[in-house]
DNA sequence: TGCATCACG
DNA sequence: GACGTACGTGATGCAT
């Protein structure tokens, strides 16, 4: 027996979460149209699924319809302090019935009433007719129309379905006590008054223990004295008049019966023509079958489109727009296999005086992998590619390819790669010149697509500033993916196998697009004020970090591997403790696991959370549970941490080590963090542990050569120095001439008093405020109230007042220019910032607050590597090598000899980095320490 | 592949 | 009408 479902569409209560929840988007008329958009999508995708199981045989939206209802009459404050809907969002709400309408979807509103109570009478009807209901909405009110087995909640956004367990775990009750419990409760939204100092736990608790609100009313003379027990007795009547105004009416008039609510399909007419003058063109494709149904993602933020580049540069720079490049044609590229082709292809590099370059190696690693062939560029679309390190590949039986010895290519590169006369261009040219360095080959002057890329657009683009992603965005081409040519997974074959046609086609389509990406970037930076970054910071760094990749740092493997068994038993010894006092085994890697352990069989408590619906377990989590005497709580923190040790460090870094060298040589992105930082993979090394005493001996398998040591040279609080620079905060400024403890300065300008916890807390606050403070996340942190932070806030803002004028200036610009700056000119972009999903934009904001402190003393430290090397040669220490950067410290190795040489030009060159391009009024404080190991060196 | 967790500045 | 609570990273193990 087919039974009719019937689905109840809450669409004014959706178009309100729309608007937040998605981007915006602007129609031909220049209408924002997102929530317009997304409730389109969303029709379609229910409308769709018409006699699929669970889908909808009668369908129906209502809307809300004026403003004054029945519950204005019980209560006059009755959602009176809703603010009113913001102005992009009502020029959308007719839009919402004209696309009902176009759907041929019956859409209801009724003067005077409102869509929660003609909900609640269709549902009514339809289950007393014994038809399954699913009802369309998030809004909890109706969630106590909930019948389980017949009546349920779909919210689209989430594609969650809810049934009453979800109303069980959210309030604590059944959907048929849901408006009890949120009487007790009140609603700030609706301005439903409930009873104050009555959330969600106590009221589900009250109702659980006397039935009913009425139950709990007639229970109050019995309860014992306590504030709660007053609130209710002052409030009886605000009570009452609240669980009034939660009901929902099953009586109101209903214009269409249930059976006027049948879908029988969409006509596609009406239809075509709303997709067409809205602009909804993945929708129009999808109804005229021109394209398979893609997956709609309605959290995408829109990509830049990307034919758009050049003229919203120009519009935005006045740069002129460049001249169209020819198209890209894979199939025109050559092979080089003699030299006569090869000294043909110099020439022209010579007369034009340019020349992209890319190498192609065997493996990812630049420091250990072999060279299989160089491609090169001179003009867009003029690219050849040179194979030397190619073997037999399957279709070749064994054969070799053809190619020219590499001895003879390095020999006639040689003079070219570092001729001043002809500029180098590479993207991510880092990694070319380290693989070529080991062939003795020298590359400059260069250019670098991929930081020019970084420089002008951190933080615009999303997936980064690969070739892939920077060639799609800036020259509207879908790079050959290098997955095509070498396959992937088990299949995956090395580039060295790949036949030579093949791989002429994708390595010099490579230094093709190099090319052009350098006539579209270079000419940017001027226009747009990143020289000076890239000239002065970012370009003379790659050759700097190179060496550092190259050189590497070496790792003591039996120090290690002694550390890793002594974990192993460590973690044996913990997990039969922990199998103990659970009862059984279990995964104790497994959050989910844990979470069952802990919550379900031992009935702790620590709720659910995430979306995932999962229990969190994570460390605020287990702290807590164990400072309450849970012993497995702590057993399982110290599990984890050795388990992280372990696995992460020393397990995983011994593979690391690089046989030939025996040293580990990481490799450092220049462009991966977006305020200018670097970051370190393969293996991380700016995350070696040192926080706690047993992470610690980590660092004690850092060490130096013999008759050796490792020097570490620390900034000592740099971002707050900054921080005291660019807010002009007089009182820190002091603080830090005077080599004061400023974490105690702060407490005594915010306690009056230091000791160890004011000192404490006013580090937090220090911290808190070069993040981008909240008062709700300050409050989680020092475990206080969100009153008493947001006074604690205030306090800081009186004390440092250049602080709150600068978090408002940056908030300011970033939102009106889009971007932030440090002090060296290097910009950090943030689309989020005018995000209409309030989230997203407040996340933006507190990023922009961040940026120009932590990009500036990223600037500073990028330039002290860049001079180090120059100094340490004139002051005549050659033999001091520079090996790692982790954000505010430089880790060197050097002679013992050395070290006391070495000390005071490493501090000057650290400490003088700004100058001369900008002059800090606050001095930047150095700490150095030595010793056979990293660790030993702090 | 996504999520949770945790290592660092 | 609901969200989710500090900035920036990368690696690992589990579960799907």
């Amino acid at each position: 027996m087919a039974s009719n479902h019937l689905y109840l569409v809450d669409g004014s209560g959706y178009i309100f979460r729309a608007y937040h929840q998605l981007p915006p988007l602007t129609n031909r008329h220049g209408l924002n149209v997102g929530a317009v958009y997304g409730y389109t999508a969303m029709l379609w995708k229910l409308a769709d699924a018409l006699h699929k199981a669970d889908g909808p045989s009668h369908l129906a939206v209502v809307l809300d319809k004026g403003s004054h209802t029945f519950r204005n009459d019980m209560y006059d404050q009755y959602k009176a302090h809703r603010p009113p809907p913001p102005e992009d969002l009502v020029p959308q709400f007719p839009l919402i019935r004209t696309a009902t309408k176009a759907f041929s979807l019956p859409c209801i509103e009724e003067e005077g009433f409102e869509a929660d109570d003609i909900i609640a009478t269709y549902t009514c009807r339809a289950v007393e007719a014994g038809w399954n209901v699913t009802i369309v909405s998030s809004d909890k009110d109706l969630a106590q129309l909930i019948i389980p087995g017949q009546v349920d909640m779909l919210d689209t956004m989430k594609n969650e379905r809810r049934s009453s367990q979800y109303v069980i775990d959210k309030f604590g009750v059944g959907p048929e006590r849901l408006g009890d419990v949120l009487a007790l409760m009140g609603d700030s939204v609706d301005n439903v008054p409930g009873v104050p100092g009555i959330g969600p736990k106590t009221a589900s608790k009250l109702i659980n223990e006397h039935g009913d609100l009425e139950g709990v009313l007639a229970a109050i003379p019995s309860m014992k004295p306590s504030k709660m027990r007053e609130n209710l007795e002052n409030n009886v009547e605000m009570a009452r008049l609240s669980r009034k105004l939660v009901a929902l009416h099953c009586d109101m008039p209903l214009r269409q019966d249930l059976d006027s609510l049948k879908l029988d399909g969409i006509p596609p007419e009406p239809l075509r023509e709303f997709l067409e003058d809205q602009g909804f063109k993945t929708l129009l494709s999808r109804l005229t079958g021109e394209r398979p149904m893609p997956r709609v993602d309605l959290h995408a933020t829109p990509v830049t489109d990307a034919t758009a580049p050049a003229a919203e540069v120009e519009a935005r720079t006045g740069m002129p727009a460049l001249p169209e490049l020819p198209p890209i044609d894979c199939t025109a590229y050559t092979t080089i296999t003699d030299e006569a082709a090869l000294d043909a292809i110099i020439a022209e590099a010579y007369a034009g005086g340019l020349l992209a370059i890319d190498t192609e190696t065997d493996a990812l690693d630049s420091v250990a992998s072999g060279l299989v062939g160089i491609s090169l560029a001179t003009a867009p679309g003029r690219a050849a590619y040179v194979p030397v390190g190619h073997v037999s590949s399957d279709d070749m039986f064994g054969e070799k390819p053809p190619q020219l010895p590499l001895s003879v290519v390095v020999d006639k590169l040689l003079p070219v790669l570092s001729d001043p006369a002809v500029l180098k261009i590479g993207h991510n040219i880092k990694y070319d010149i380290n693989v070529l360095a080991r062939h003795g080959l020298v590359i400059a002057p260069y250019d670098d697509t991929m930081v020019i890329s970084f420089d002008l657009d951190s933080g615009k683009m999303l997936g980064g500033h690969g070739m892939d992603v920077a060639a799609s965005t800036h020259l509207a081409h879908t790079c050959t993916s290098f997955k095509d040519v070498t396959g992937t997974g088990k299949k995956q074959i090395s580039f060295a196998h790949v036949t030579l046609d093949r791989a002429t086609a994708y390595a010099a389509e490579d230094a093709d697009v190099t090319f052009r990406l350098w006539t579209r970037l270079k000419p940017r930076l001027a226009h747009e004020a990143a020289t000076r970054v890239y000239e002065r910071v970012d370009r003379p760094l790659i050759p700097v970090v190179a060496g550092m990749e190259r050189a590497g740092i070496k790792v003591d493997r039996h120090k290690l591997a002694q550390l890793s068994s002594q974990f192993t038993q460590e973690m044996a010894r913990l997990e039969e403790e922990i199998y103990a006092e659970a009862g059984h085994p279990f995964t104790i890697g497994s959050p989910q696991q844990l979470g069952v352990v802990l919550f379900d069989e031992k009935g702790l408590k620590g709720g659910k959370k995430g979306k995932s619906g999962a229990y969190s377990t994570d460390v605020t989590v287990l702290e807590k549970l164990a400072a309450e005497g849970n012993a497995i709580c702590r057993l399982v923190l110290d599990w984890r941490q050795v388990a992280k040790l372990k696995s992460t460090y020393t397990e995983a870094l011994q593979a690391q080590i690089n046989p030939v060298t025996g040293r580990v040589h990481t490799s450092y992105s220049l462009t991966g963090a977006q305020t200018g930082r670097l970051s370190s993979t393969d293996p991380n090394l700016q995350n070696i542990p040192i926080r706690t005493e047993t992470g610690r001996q980590i660092r004690d398998a850092f060490v130096a050569e013999p008759g050796h040591v490792i020097l570490a040279a620390d900034y000592s609080q740099i971002e707050l120095r900054l921080a005291a620079h660019m807010a002009d905060v007089p009182a820190l400024k002091e603080a830090f001439a005077a080599g004061e403890d400023v974490h105690a300065r702060t407490a005594m300008e915010l306690f009056g008093e230091v000791n160890r916890d004011t000192r404490g807390r006013a580090k937090t606050i220090n911290f808190a405020i070069l993040y981008g403070i909240s008062r709700w996340g300050l409050a989680g942190r020092l475990e206080i109230s969100a009153d008493e932070a947001q006074a604690m806030i205030a306090r800081y803002f009186e004390r440092f007042p250049g602080i709150s004028a600068y978090i408002n200036e940056t908030t300011e610009h970033a939102r009106a220019k889009g971007f932030t700056e440090t002090l060296f000119g290097r910009k950090t972009w943030f689309p989020q910032i005018t995000n209409s999903i309030q989230h997203s934009r407040q996340g933006a904001e507190r990023a922009a607050i961040n940026a120009p402190i932590q990009g500036t003393s990223a600037d500073i430290i990028k330039r002290a590597m860049v001079r180090m090397g120059p100094a340490l040669a004139e002051a005549g220490l050659p033999n001091v090598k520079m090996l790692l950067q982790v954000h505010d410290e430089l880790v060197f190795e050097l002679p013992e000899g050395d070290v006391e040489a070495a000390k005071p030009v490493i501090e000057r060159v650290m400490a003088h980095a700004a100058e001369p391009i900008v002059h800090l009024s606050v001095p930047l404080g150095i700490e150095i320490g030595t010793g056979p190991s990293w660790g030993a060196a702090h």
